[in-house]
DNA sequence: ATAACAGTTGAACAGATATTCAATCGTTCA
DNA sequence: TGAACGATTGAATATCTGTTCAACTGTTAT
């Protein structure tokens, strides 16, 4: 009776009540993928320097590659994502530009992965 | 005179006191290349869908994989990941393997960044 | 023993992503 | 005005990453 059913559990064993009881209390998927999105703004090491700098001072863009000893380039396309997400902000004055964190809440998410992996050493 | 420079900006007009103050106070790369590691983790809504389940049971690879309409084998995989970056952990029985939250701390950056997201809307 | 099932694993493939490169925009200043 | 410089942008490239597929392991039960 081999019917060639797809990999996905869908026998009898499986515990029935506790999916249903979680499918009920999971968040919607569009604030779950927000969290992803978030995270993921977070998880390059690139950005996370960017953001570290920026928790100490307000910078421009040459500054930031000067200190991470990257193209100017790299840097702005890293910025733009920063940007888009909102977690920093920026001012013009004259040819420069400079950026600065803009989010608290965020901040102090990023400080807390931070201090917890600090800790640990 | 044109010398052909890196992008990487180097003339006088930075400002070098910024710089200098800014990376002495920067973590080391280490850590923060562990804190991008670890968003990483967190950056990928198969992952995170994942999590939210854990967060309110323990559940077996097979519960998973039917809540979220995936491959056991595709879950397996996800799930590998966050074993090894301690966010979760198993025992055995029987046949099957249930996976539940490891580490409070992790857990709680986690759901900050959730609440974070639930309010704004 | 062997059939059935939960779970894992590695290779392959497709889609996403970071950096580079070259061109461009906008502002300053000579 | 035009040269110089900070910054941005788009295309191209190389790398990384998630899912699929098929094979396999280990446990249970007949």
């Amino acid at each position: 009776m081999k019917k060639l059913e797809r990999d996905v559990c869908e026998s009898d064993v499986v515990h029935v009540g506790v999916v249903e009881r979680v499918r009920a209390a999971l968040p919607d998927e569009d604030t779950l993928a927000d969290v992803a999105e978030l995270f993921k703004v977070f998880g390059d090491s690139t950005r996370t320097r960017i953001l570290s700098a920026l928790f100490e001072s307000e910078m421009c863009v040459c500054d930031i590659a000067s200190l991470l000893s990257m193209t100017k380039s790299a840097v702005s396309h890293q910025l733009r994502i920063l940007r888009q997400t909102k977690v920093v902000k920026y001012r013009k004055q004259g040819k420069e530009v400079y950026y600065s964190l803009d989010d608290d809440h965020i901040s102090r998410i990023y400080k807390m992965a931070l201090e917890h992996l600090s800790e640990e050493k």
